[in-house]
DNA sequence: TAAAGTCACTGAAACGGTTAAGTGAATGTG
DNA sequence: CACATTCACTTAACCGTTTCAGTGACTTTA
């Protein structure tokens, strides 16, 4: 019951490893003879032989292998993704990937506060970075010579490859059509905002909204804290407790509006007769909610597949860094409604 | 910028790789003295050498790489997961494994049809398999000498180790539940019913309770579909059309229910007052669905985390194969009333 | 017909580690 | 003091591939 090794397949062909090999990663046509490369396939099939992929990436420092991290979304919480986006996107990157002959090496935020150790000590041919994670520093990225794409994470540099939405269009988009129905006072509710993160941007662009509006920004009107049903719920409470009189909401994630469409109800008020909401993602969520959610549509599969392409483009040599965005759009349901 | 390697360690050291390689594994204690031990280390730290896993594996013939095989839900969709319960699985499963040092290569569908095909030529120490996959053979998986495990997949032979929750309870509890409220005709829904997968239990759950309390089993009453949103809504149509007099449905998962909600107000119909629904899994979804679903909970969490266990155990020389089985709980929410 | 090419392979050195089996010096034993 | 141990390392084989640099047998070429 050993392991059947390319030697067993040379010796079973009666020709050398080298012949095996060859034949095995279609060199054969250039050098092989028709009638060696049939012997040799057979003794694959008779011996029921796979090639070892470890030990081809070993000599050839190549291992087929994408990195995907995911850094935890909500801090303290020992798992990373609860969120509905990152199974969609996982989803569509492991398709990607496979389709092209990768497979993912799938990893969490590292313990040594670094997301290189899995380049590496696995020696992944690329990463994919999901989202930006403060306490890691992006810094050592540079040094390693593999291709790294950063999804929905910004910075600076182009240094990296990186895949995103545009979220400030997204935020200024849903900003303004609540204005449009009439609402001058507009709470923003979101995550965490970080530098890197994709809720600033949905915040500059629910500031855009307000400016070219000529509305007024007031502290008052935001509301930060966690991408989780439950703070959504709390923030309906708040609203109350704060007393703004806001009349609409711009939800910079659905999980959030879905939260507060149900804390808002629960208050007594309806949605979207009393209180208007926009979502942003068009999740499933969305339209389970009730009324349906008015919400900023992303291709989320889109970004999985442009993720892995891109790595793909560097490893066959592109050279400078790709930065693409992908469209949003304003995806019209049932929780907005013109200002009471 | 070549790659350091143990031969650099050894040579900065100026001892042999054998020596350093032993420094690494902790097998230093018991051979290598304090000081050689330490100028191992600040050669190591001096060098900023990282082990290559690969090479490691190949020598060792341990990857420290657990394999997830997550199928396609949907046939003909090309994505395996948007259900989020994928998601917060993946999540733990990572999480347990990553404490326990390993990676996760995660790996949807594979085109030739085969488990096992990653870990022959990854080599994985170990296989979670999450849910049935019809058209892949279980059987091939005998002969791979590593552990496997089987995620919410109902077998016969205890040739594998699984790890599960009491569906079949579930979904007797879901339907007791809404026979005490006095409803005699109940619907279920549910995406496809296979030979070894979880809808079935669930069905079997349902039945239980309606023989139990005397109540016919009819055809009528059964909506098979796709574990969607979209077929669910349909269910609400089909139900009109049917005509069946139901008063209640049990939804074998959450998204169903939540479907089934905002296909029956669609056609004017009320939940509760008119219509009584319970769910599966407590998902966020639940929560967000309004009126939010009464639904029987599981611990997703938890499975992952025994499933990694399994693998662990296993590794460690457990040889008997183990089953367990995790309790369901009926969690009363607002989408279940008393008959009309 | 001798030199130069092809053709169809093969030998052996990597790749970066682990580990069984030494080895020489210092220490312990009778 | 001769011998057996223990200690602290080292030598070298091996893991399963890839790939560079041959190699011998046939063909061309001039």
């Amino acid at each position: 019951m050993k392991r059947v090794g390319i030697k067993d397949v040379a010796k079973e062909a009666g020709v050398s490893t080298t012949t095996v090999s060859y034949v095995l990663n279609q060199k054969a046509s250039e050098t092989i003879s028709a009638e060696t490369t049939e012997r040799v396939m057979s003794a694959v099939a008779k011996l029921n032989y796979v090639p070892n992929l470890n030990a081809r990436s070993l000599s050839s420092r190549k291992t087929n292998l994408i990195g995907v991290v995911i850094p935890q979304t909500e801090p303290g919480k020992e798992f990373m993704f609860s969120n509905p986006f990152y199974g969609e996107l996982l989803s569509s990157v492991e398709y990607t990937a496979r389709k092209h002959g990768y497979h993912l090496l799938l990893s969490g935020p590292q313990s040594d506060q670094s997301y290189s150790s899995i380049a590496r000590n696995r020696g992944v041919d690329g990463i994919i970075i999901v989202g930006s994670y403060p306490t890691h520093s992006l810094d050592e990225l540079h040094q390693l010579s593999v291709p790294v794409v950063l999804v929905d994470t910004y910075v600076k540099d182009p240094v990296f490859h990186t895949i995103g939405i545009d979220d400030r269009l997204g935020g200024q988009m849903a900003t303004q059509y609540l204005i449009r129905q009439g609402h001058r006072h507009i709470a923003f509710v979101s995550g965490a905002v970080s530098e890197q993160g994709v809720m600033q941007k949905r915040f500059l662009g629910y500031m855009d909204a307000l400016n070219e509006a000529g509305l007024p920004m007031s502290e008052q009107h935001l509301y930060f804290g966690t991408v989780g049903f439950d703070f959504a719920l709390s923030v309906a409470g708040e609203m109350a407790r704060r007393g703004n009189g806001e009349t609409a909401a711009f939800a910079a994630a659905d999980i959030l509006g879905a939260g507060l469409v149900k804390g808002l109800r629960r208050l007594g008020k309806r949605v979207p007769e009393d209180f208007s909401i926009v979502g942003f993602d068009d999740l499933d969520i969305a339209r389970v909610c009730d009324p349906s959610l008015t919400t900023i549509r992303q291709d989320i599969s889109a970004k999985g597949r442009h993720a892995v392409q891109l790595i793909l483009d560097a490893l066959e040599g592109q050279k400078e860094k790709q930065e693409r965005i992908l469209p949003v759009s304003l995806v019209l349901r049932d929780s907005v409604g013109p200002v009471g």
